[in-house]
DNA sequence: AATGTTATTGCAAATAGTTCTCATTATCCA
DNA sequence: TGGATAATGAGAACTATTTGCAATAACATT
């Protein structure tokens, strides 16, 4: 038996095909990816629904945006462990990695400037194994 | 005396103009502001002129490129020293911050990945010690 | 200093990504 | 089952940015 609703928002066939989607996916899905994904299963589902979605998906916390590369977002299901994304500005390959020492940097940064540090975001790039020179 | 070109490229007015506000500028312009800006001085100028001269000068290497808020792009002049931001989610204010740790986290992704880490960006949020809660 | 070559500009139109409007439809509560 | 209203689909609107093209200006050469 599924929960009727989820934080007092109805429980749409679409709302329920999207978090799907995102569910099942690797990795991260942008809009058109989403879109395009969800009309395999849902013809009739519209980019609003889809951009509407996310936002709602994203202000419930239960997926993150990311801006990896440029012009647009991606989204993922917002997963047990934080982990942050290393960009291959040659293939574009997306890696993820975690490491305990991005836990000490927010503490440093919280009492150093005295904000109430709620998330961090790292984005590195530079070139994978496959294609770095030299 | 001023070096007549850059790069192979044309020093012309609006260039110079443009690269003067983005260095005397403290911490980080958008392109419309830095249009407004330039308009001040050569009321002339275009936006296009200004969005080509940021992606000139960023792919020069001098300029950095943030994706602070949502949205849109802010450049900042490059400076000495690598610095991250910490945004406040209430009243929009950025801080800039940089760590020793940050230099411990590349070489950690770099030698766990296999990537040549070339740049690492840090974006944090949460309340400033004027907005934070409780 | 004048001239030619060609990079750069300004303008407007084009594009990409995302949000909004509104009439229609579907969900959930009673 | 029916009513209230949240959510959807379609497309227009919007924001940020890029592009095409004719006019202009920078630099090298004379």
């Amino acid at each position: 038996m599924e929960t009727a609703q989820f934080g007092g928002q109805r429980l749409t066939s679409q709302r329920r095909l999207l978090i799907d989607i995102l569910s099942n996916a690797q990795g991260h899905l942008d809009a058109d990816e989403l879109y395009r994904q969800a009309r395999e299963r849902d013809p009739r589902i519209s980019l609003s629904t889809v951009y509407r979605t996310l936002r709602l998906f994203k202000e419930a916390g239960m997926v993150d945006e990311r801006r990896l590369g440029e012009g647009h977002h991606h989204y993922e299901r917002k997963g047990e462990r934080e982990h942050h994304h290393i960009v291959c500005l040659d293939c574009g390959k997306v890696l993820e990695f975690e490491s305990p020492l991005t836990d000490r940097l927010k503490e440093e940064v919280s009492s150093m400037s005295g904000f109430e540090v709620l998330s961090a975001e790292i984005y590195m790039d530079g070139y994978c194994n496959l294609c770095r020179r030299g």
